[in-house]
DNA sequence: ACACTCGGGACCTCCCGTTGTT
DNA sequence: AACAACGGGAGGTCCCGAGTGT
């Protein structure tokens, strides 16, 4: 019974393949775990995928990429006012998201730390992604300085790699705590803090917890 | 030729343990990895160790929590102003920091990271090391803010949370960037956010980067 | 030089863990041991074989009780004269059998012996080649008591029992003694006592060996 | 803390090979297992045995032939009625017996399958042990048969080793099918067997089962 | 007489990738 | 396009035995 779809045969691999890096690790899933989560054999994943860093790499372009750009980047981009879109995207990923990310963190930092000093092509196609998702948002700060809505004298690009830094810090040690309370306290911080960003808002008293 | 010297061998185990799960990550680094890299043989590391996990877990409680300590915890301990003390580390991870740590990250962070969500006892043991960091910042805050050097109106235990976060994840992309500038830029802004934790001091103007 | 005959691959390992298992015993024979006499390689075994354990019980299922069946139960069903028929079995497994046999006894019983205490799997599977074989001579003796052919003032089963238990003591105490003068002569003890179970007989002149 | 008794040292660590070999067979014990059950270390165990196979001979020699001996030869040795003397001890391994017995079987029996047709060393060894049990049973039927209590027309040899055969097989069958019953059913029907070789008696009824 | 330490090897397992087949 | 069969090798574990020290 051989199934005629390529396109559904790759998609499957490559969403049992992100499933499966995802919560195991890339290096310590084997190629049979993946193709049995897909539901197909190894011979399917060998012609869709040269080896094994390739199907790594794909995950990291389609899952990865896509998924961050329509967390991030896409809610952002419409917006008029950026901080509270941001604000309101971090109260979407504290309170909304599912145990499942609350344990296993940001699929991207996840990729990033195990693979990024091991495997080159690895760190540049996660770098890539990284960069996009920083560069929205050094976007979206700068068409808010211009709309008055974002003070001036903030560099837009120093605030994103903040913002991004702390972002991936926060997951990181929410999984490492096992604690959502954790998760949410730091998105209340960076939500306080970015209201010091707007223009004339005397901050301080906020960004104390 | 047999070394008689076990605590040496156990150390020289240990060491190499701790780098080569530093450099590879814990599942892809193999025991002939380390007894190579120790230049003992399998026989001696599995006299001292009861099998891999152990390994592990003893690089995490005598490796990590030393390093952890004496890096963070420590100067904090005898500091009369803390900030000050924080800001000194800061400044020493950002700047004077081995281009091997930059490359490869944070240990406490790269190891939670593989195996937090893996192993329950490499988590609680990760924990452990995190919240002796996180309470050693919390405790000089809190004596700071006896002796007014600190405002009085934080928490310290959210505060030393965001700051471990946020370092966290500074360490991350600085190595997924591959660019030191980036952790030095973060390092800048973090130093700038703790001046605003003293009393008195009208914030805003420092923390946008 | 990619054989691709599944089942032929799947009969020699079968074959050659059948004679590694039966000449060295289960727990010490190797794997290498095993796919070097069956010319094939580890990869295969383990495609055919989930696990050495699934190897074994494979073995018993069906090396072991086929060659049972063959042996003991095959030449019963049909036989008209039960008593006979055993006693042609007995002569055959004692003058007839190759030395082989004769230095490593039963098979069987071998493996009962090895690993009925420590392997559960392994003991439910000889269980159930062992109740054939009983099983077997028990139907053979019951239909032999219709046919007026066997005394019926015996019981089949505990007959069946005894003689299943003197043949394999018998292989055992000849493989320890590495002598098969102690199988031939048990072998004619046990035809003698046959004998007596035939309905008229004077027995005891005869069992007296 | 070393204890200084050398004899109590060996007697320990023989005894606790004994058990450990019954239990898990030879080849699958490891000496660490061994110096574990006896209390003692490796250091101390090299002193006392050469090797594991020394160990394993030692085990032979002194605790399975004087098990035996005790268990079998030395109540024939007086006994004037040997028959009678037989079956009590028949009656004592089938009722009396530990569970430990039915389940692991005869000790003898155990290593002899395992170790008579891997290592020559072990096979004369136990072979003598075996030679010993059959030679006093043999002893005594001659003996018996001088004091008119055993038929003279039977051959103590024989009847000596038919009786091995039948009680090694029977402890063999009774661990395979984990089932006592079959055991005691086993030594019923020898026992009546043995009563046939009363001089003058009639046998054939009782020994129909 | 005994304890602790270590060496080297071999075992089972499993994994990545390839080859022949449908 | 997809599958089942297979090759070869490495990984973690553990074991036997031999050292050194006391």
């Amino acid at each position: 019974m051989t199934r005629k779809d390529p396109e559904a045969t790759r998609a499957a691999l490559l969403e049992a393949a992100f499933w499966t890096f995802y919560r195991n690790g890339y290096q310590a899933s084997s190629l049979d775990d993946v193709v049995r989560a897909a539901g197909v054999t190894k011979g399917a994943l060998y012609h869709h995928f040269s080896d094994k860093a390739a199907l790594g790499y794909a995950v990291v372009d389609e899952i990865v990429r896509s998924w961050m750009l329509q967390r991030w980047v896409e809610p952002l981009r419409g917006a008029r006012d950026p901080i509270a879109a941001m604000q309101e995207i971090l109260t979407d990923v504290a309170m909304s998201t599912e145990d499942e990310i609350v344990r296993h963190g940001c699929p991207l930092n996840n990729l990033a730390q195990e693979m990024s000093t091991v495997d080159e092509g690895f760190r540049v196609r996660l770098e890539r992604v990284f960069s996009d998702w920083r560069l929205g948002m050094a976007d979206a700060l700068r068409k808010g300085q211009k709309a008055r809505l974002v003070r001036s004298d903030i560099d837009p690009h120093h605030v994103a790699l903040m913002i991004a830094a702390f972002a991936e810090g926060t997951m990181s040690v929410a999984k490492m705590m096992r604690d959502r309370s954790a998760l949410e306290a730091n998105a209340a911080t960076l939500s306080d803090y970015l209201e010091t960003l707007r223009p004339g808002v005397r901050p301080g008293a906020t960004t104390a917890a």
